[in-house]
Order: structure tokens, then sequence, then C-alpha cells
DNA sequence: AGCTAAACGGACGCATGCGTCCACTACCGT
DNA sequence: ACGGTAGTGGACGCATGCGTCCGTTTAGCT
């Protein structure tokens, strides 16, 4: 991760290339994606210029910003995968990505028309999707799943789920729950 | 509607200021809110400061270009409620009310966190909602409507609906639709 | 310790959107 | 028709964010 030109850079580099992206993470998280470049260099108390010349663009801060976040949904799907029962671990899912997208106010929107070209995170969006829909299927035989529910389904609901606005974290994030509760009555058969 | 100060108008300030109102409705709902002022002004064939004559900030031209659109709403919600089948009269207004914002890209957009004091709609948005707290009681009543959804969960699901982003009309249109039969399914006792 | 090159950050120029001023235009009453 | 005035729109100044350049600092090697 990083790749190996991460290594080659000198130690007060690294150091301060760490401290942009933790606080990329936060700003990100807290404030959403329209925060200019400066005000991140500034809070990582570094200069423009350092900032830019680790980070070309906000998609390329942005796309290894969340990429641990990225992680953290695909090991959610890889996990309700293992679960025992596919419906239960459905609903997991279900309820574990919501609150994700929830606690990050940007990482929903770096994703849907913002960045089309993230390649990167656009692999594991496609490797998750694919997880995702054979749980739903597994779930199908179950019968706890309406058949008629399609992965496009619950696409829609995440990205619904991205819509849900809130000056407080806590209160998105209960947003989200519900929400999730609700999508499962939805897909419920 | 337009308050006294309209009819005082000359007839060709009266023309623009229709003009400047067709455009702004036709580009909030194509672009969305971030469309700068002068480009509504450029579309219309005025000058910018004809437009900010007219609407100093760009609140009070959305809270105009939108009055009618706000109008429909209320429309919806009261022809549900004289539906003889309460629960019918609220599919009814969860479907018209999603393809009412899937529609219009920033009718959304400008009553979330954008205008916090639109106290002219607001007075409506209110008027709308006690309406649909009414009609989702008598919903209950008839049985259709699972006991434990609150008004507050409808206006979850119309905030996430609002999530829905689509470059084409047509297709926000379709999502929304799906979305309302989710959200139906999810109300559903 | 001394040297070299990598790294830093303040400063600059550019582009975009906002809101306002003023000389010109054209509608309306007489 | 014509004069007065409401109305117009181009032009201006201001503020903000972006991306880059260059003189200075500092880590790392000997």
């Amino acid at each position: 991760m990083g790749g190996p030109l991460t290594r080659n850079l000198r130690s007060d580099a690294l150091d301060n290339r760490e401290r942009i992206l933790d606080t990329a993470r936060a700003v990100f998280a807290a404030e959403g994606m329209d925060v200019p470049m400066r005000e991140i260099a500034r809070r990582a108390g570094v200069g423009p210029a350092t900032l830019y010349r680790r980070f070309p663009t906000k998609q390329a801060l942005a796309t290894e910003a969340f990429a641990d976040q990225m992680n953290a949904c695909v090991a959610v799907v890889d996990e309700g995968l293992t679960d025992p029962d596919p419906w239960h671990g459905l609903c997991l899912v279900i309820e574990q990505l919501c609150v994700l997208q929830a606690r990050s106010r940007g990482f929903t929107a770096a994703f849907t028309s913002a960045f089309p070209h993230a390649m990167d995170l656009a692999a594991k969006r496609e490797a998750a999707l694919a997880s995702l829909a054979e749980l739903m299927r597994r779930a199908k035989d179950t019968g706890h799943l309406r058949p008629d529910v399609v992965l496009d389904d619950l696409v829609l609901m995440l990205m619904a789920n991205g819509g849900l606005y809130a000056t407080s974290t806590n209160a998105r994030v209960a947003a989200s729950r519900r929400f999730a509760a609700l999508t499962i009555e939805a897909f419920r058969a």
C-alpha cells in the first residue's frame, strides 16, 4: 500500500505525508468534500506546496484518505458472506455499510459523481458488489429475502442513504441506522 | 402571489421578471443549485444587475422559482388525504412526492441545509407535514401501515430520496419510482 | 562538522463568482 | 411627440480557491 515511492521519502517528508493524510481523513469526514486544499494544508501544519507535491489533485488525496474505509467496507461484506445465515449476514452488511457511510461525510460523495476515474477503488467496489450479489442470492434461497429484489436495489438504497444530511455525526448515524432498518423491512419476504 | 410590488412594475420589467423565473426554474431543475447567478441572467437574456435588482439573493430567487412546485407538493398531500382508502392515498403521496423531487434537481437541496430561513415555504411545509401525519394515522387505523412507523420515518425516506443522483432526469425519476416502491414495502404492515 | 540535495512554505499569478455603480435605453403619461 | 423616470446591462472592485515558482531550511551521508 502507498506504492514503492513512499519508502524513498525522507523522514520528515514521510512524517508530513502521514500528518496530511490523517488531517484529510478527519476533515473530509467532518466537513465533507468541499473543503479547500489549503485548509487541509493549514490544519496539517504544512504549506500548500507540500500538499500539492504529495497529492497533485484532491482526488488523489481523497483516494488515499478513504482507502482504509473502502477496505472496511470490503471487510464488512466479506464477513457477512461467512455468516451461516445469509439473511442475517445481509442484514448486518446493510446496517454496517449504512453506518460506515454516515460516519464519514465525504465518503459517499467521493464515489457517486465526483470521481469517475478512481480505478484503484473501483476495482474493490466491483469485487464487493460481486460478493454482495452472491450474498443476496443465498439469502433468497433461504426464503427470507424477497425474490424480486436485485443488486441494483441495494445499490439504490445505499446511494439514498448517502443523501441523509445532518449537522452532527451522531444524528447522521442514528438516521442511517433507522434507514437501514427500514431498508431491511423493504427487502424482507 | 408575488406580492403587491409585482403590479407596480413597468411592462418590460415584468416581462423580464417572468423570463428570469422561467429560466431559473429550468436551470435549477436541470443543473441543480450550484449554478452561478450570472449564468441564469445570461440565459434569460438580461444583465446581472437586473437579476440582482429583482432577486437580491439566490435564496430569494429559488424561493419564488420553487413556489409552484411547493404548491404541487401540498396539492399532492391534500389529494392523498381525500382518498377513501388512506393506505392507497399514502402510497400515491409517497410515489408522487418522490417523483416531484426527482424531476427537479435543486428542489431537494434547496430545503435541506441551504435555506434555514425560508419562512415562506416553511409554513407550507409544516402544513403539508401535518396533513401527512393525519394521513398516516388513518392508514394505521386500516391496518395496512405498520404501527411503529412515524412521520419522521417518512421525512427520512424523502430526504434519502433526495440523495439519488443521476445525470439524466429520466434515470433519476426511474430510480425514485423504484425507491418509492421499496419505501412502501418497508411501511406495509 | 560539513556538504549536498531533497524538502519546505511563503508568495505569486490566474480563474471564477459575487454584488454594485453609472451612463444609456425605452416605456408611459401628458 | 416628447419629456421624465423607471429600467437596463456592461464594467468595475472584491473575495476566494487553485496550482506553481523560488529562496530558504533541514535531513542524511561522509
